[in-house]
DNA sequence: ATTATTTGCGAAATCGTTTTAGTAAATTTT
DNA sequence: AAAATTTACTAAAACGATTTCGCAAATAAT
């Protein structure tokens, strides 16, 4: 069923079904309204393609995530998607596996307009952005949250990072911790450096030495992961806190502690950024640095229509930054040692 | 950059430079080189709109989830992804957030050739399936996975819900328990029903009366369940085991648990279906059901890909059904009881 | 050497909309 | 009542690719 049979059905010429069916004032009241109807009787819909192609429009963005198994960004394509639905439009999901080649596939996948705006999340192994200046070029809305490039010019939603990472650290030193490590993620992710300045920032306004061999720079390979949490908490030096960057390097440290038998909080406090919904059920629980991943992605998506609607590209460079929660739990409990 | 311009730039006709492109036998292999190469050159990607109008395929692959903040769902999503990326093939997610409605709407949403097939898993309101039954008509590939109709014809993919139910009864039984009761979602999915008929089966075979007042019907209010299990635990014929059918539903339980001071698994056995990477570290460790996620999802899409890519859709019927494996933990411990 | 076939390419139709540019008829203005 | 405008529609040209059909020239077959 197209416009075609549908204007034959009718009498009418296919333009005049096609304005009348977008309530062009060129059609008359009593037109539209037999046309509007015997579309509905016949189950009439627009072919997409056919009016995206005329359109240049797609009604469709595109995600673009490191990963989805992951509580952050599920949350996050969550509010993503409730924004989408509100404005009828499709949602595409591409996901990189903190691959950067497959990043950059993506993008150039992304370049022919099949979707009008990115939403982005930069995988761990990002260095450089620029796959990220071809998608600006070519004028393609684009939105990064909580992953971010610094160097690139476009609308970024974040956390407060640094500032709660300085906290959380804080909040060790308060507890007794005078030995934390940090398990980081990447050195290219502007998020990691930010919350690893926050970090060091906090031990050196506390008068505590920042020392390299307590920053630990994880991978993608949880199994590598571990090796490294072990390696360090058999270390001489081993800390008394380990401050973990992302949500899975602190169940990593947990699973390791859990072989190890090192008792968490009284052995070692473990603070981590995280979305789980079961950290108060963790033995023990965990205090999380939680961020409003919900909001985030709402907020991301809300900028990006503000783009797409606004045809001034170049005029739009919001940077907003939402609240962390920390939420104080057994893992950082002081404890008495004897 | 289009066909059009990059014809002209070549001296060759629009045509020749399509079929170049797909690497037709009607064009010598020098001619193909020439264009390839200019083509790179300038940056060109197809059209995609234009394309799939001409070609009525979109290369594209729906998702119709009831969420995607859930272990399952996310891991099933990895696993559509990573078949479609293979393919070459988009994804488009649409959530119904469990609301009947919304999940008819998507389905309408789907009609128009959007899609080359559809990815569904039900949402626990869903009462009839006639939107199914239209998507069908439509000649729309469609799999169900894990919630599934069984009424409906089509290829579906599911876990050994009854036989791994009856098992975790079982095995309940076997530690001790003798009022077992069973938190339900819904009582139009089949899973959920498949999952009750193993765990009354269980019941009985073992010599075990079910009852209904152990049955409990929860919803997707989060609050209303917990009211409901703290009903169920204050009550005076009150459970010795709680078999939670979803995930969710094992963490309501704990935390009503939390909050009563019940002491599991001393005074409360807890299993639940679920695919929480954290059930090992929860406190107690949580006895769960886990499903293959991940590879329901790559099973199902594969499956999809053979009815898009074969025309005879009516052919394929497969029912597949991947084993779920029921990890032993803390919340399921015999405890001698003074 | 003539006919038949293959090779390599171009013209034009097509996919289904949207939009621009008309154009009669109806209405309003003067 | 003639001129100007508005109303309500149609025809046709996009959008950018794919594909069918046609047709020379080159090669092969007889």
């Amino acid at each position: 069923m197209n416009l075609k049979q549908l204007a034959k059905e009718l009498n009418l010429s296919i333009s005049a079904v096609s304005k009348a069916l977008r309530d062009s004032h060129e059609i008359s009241a009593a037109t539209k309204a037999t046309v509007i109807a015997k579309a509905k009787e016949l189950n009439y819909q627009v072919n997409p393609f056919a009016s995206s192609l005329r359109k240049q429009k797609s009604k469709t963005i595109a995600v673009v995530v490191p990963e989805i198994a992951n509580n952050f960004f599920s949350l996050a394509i969550n509010g993503i998607e409730s924004i989408a639905q509100e404005r009828g439009y499709h949602v595409l999901i591409y996901l990189t596996h903190e691959d950067f080649q497959k990043e950059i596939a993506i993008t150039k996948l992304l370049q022919n307009g099949r979707v009008d705006g990115i939403l982005m999340s930069l995988s761990s192994q990002t260095a450089n952005i620029l796959h990220l200046e071809e998608i600006k070029e070519k004028q393609i809305p684009l939105v990064l949250f909580d992953r971010v490039a610094e160097s690139i010019d476009c609308p970024k939603v974040n956390a407060d990072d640094y500032k709660s990472a300085l906290k959380a650290t804080e909040h060790l030193i308060e507890n007794g911790c005078r030995n934390i490590a940090f398990l980081s993620i990447s050195n290219y992710l502007s998020i990691s450096n930010k919350r690893m300045k926050g970090y060091v920032d906090a031990l050196r306004s506390n008068g505590l030495k920042s020392e390299n061999s307590m920053i630990i720079e994880c991978s993608n390979h949880e199994e590598n992961n571990k090796s490294l949490i072990k390696k360090l908490l058999k270390s001489k030096h081993r800390p008394d806190a380990i401050f973990a960057s992302v949500e899975k390097l602190a169940l990593n440290v947990y699973d390791v502690c859990k072989e190890l038998k090192v008792n968490i909080p009284k052995d070692l406090k473990v603070i981590g950024f995280s979305n789980l919904q079961t950290a108060t059920f963790l033995n023990p629980s965990l205090t999380t640095i939680t961020q409003p991943a919900y909001e985030m992605g709402r907020e991301a998506t809300s900028i990006l229509f503000k783009i797409i609607e606004k045809r001034g590209y170049n005029m739009i460079l919001e940077k907003t930054t939402l609240k962390s929660e920390i939420i104080i739990r057994e893992s950082t409990l002081a404890v008495s040692k004897k």
